[in-house]
DNA sequence: TATATTTAGTTACATAAAGTAACTTAGTTA
DNA sequence: TAACTAAGTTACTTTATGTAACTAAATATA
């Protein structure tokens, strides 16, 4: 086990990005705040997953957690400057996708 | 369950770069045709998940295997085209790690 | 000839992560 | 009071990953 000369910083970014759903919460609050609710139905990801990595997400600064006391209460999550540099390398994935995946 | 409005291409893009080690072993392969043991040694996977991961890559059409039958056999591994398209992808990761992640 | 080596890959089993569904809490409406 | 909704959590099943021992083929060594 030589253990990989790969920058540690890389291989965390890796590490975060290659969590599954990760990916698809990111790219999904770049079109905005939203709440738990809506996330869980665009992209069918379960109740429990969802809040685990948002969590770990607002844990790694990525994500912020915002509570609007209002009757009835609103959360919503929103992309921090961290999550939003993230928006490049989503059009990227978006882009090989186009140029080298099938239509179906 | 709305189940996803999200382009179907893009969501196949994501569900293949989100398994843990393909990020890694494509970074990896950016630099040259590499054999299998190579690869093992410098990212720390498994010779078990390694085999499963090249096999998917190799049906995805992002990695292509060449046996040399050399003596003894030499098996090396190499990105296609499709595969070599996602070197922007990881130029991002690095950029984006660098400028947003601790240094340790 | 027998033994050990190397590389690629597989098999078997233990542990960790993800999927599913029911439950809790808090506040709202019928 | 009863039913509803949204955000989370808990308990349990299924799937993925980690670990280590094993096979196969070809080579080198004793």
């Amino acid at each position: 086990m030589n253990q990989s000369e790969i920058c540690p910083r890389f291989e965390k970014a890796i590490t975060i990005l290659s969590q599954r759903w990760t990916g698809l919460i990111i790219y999904q609050l770049l079109s905005g705040p939203q709440r738990n609710c809506t996330i869980k139905e665009s992209i069918g990801i379960s109740g429990r997953l969802l809040s685990e990595r948002l969590k770990d997400l607002e844990e790694e600064g990525i994500v912020k957690r915002h509570v609007y006391p209002e009757t009835p209460v609103r959360i919503e999550y929103a992309l921090t400057d961290k999550g939003y540099a993230l928006e490049p390398l989503m059009k990227n994935i978006e882009d090989w996708s186009q140029n080298w995946l099938e239509k179906e």
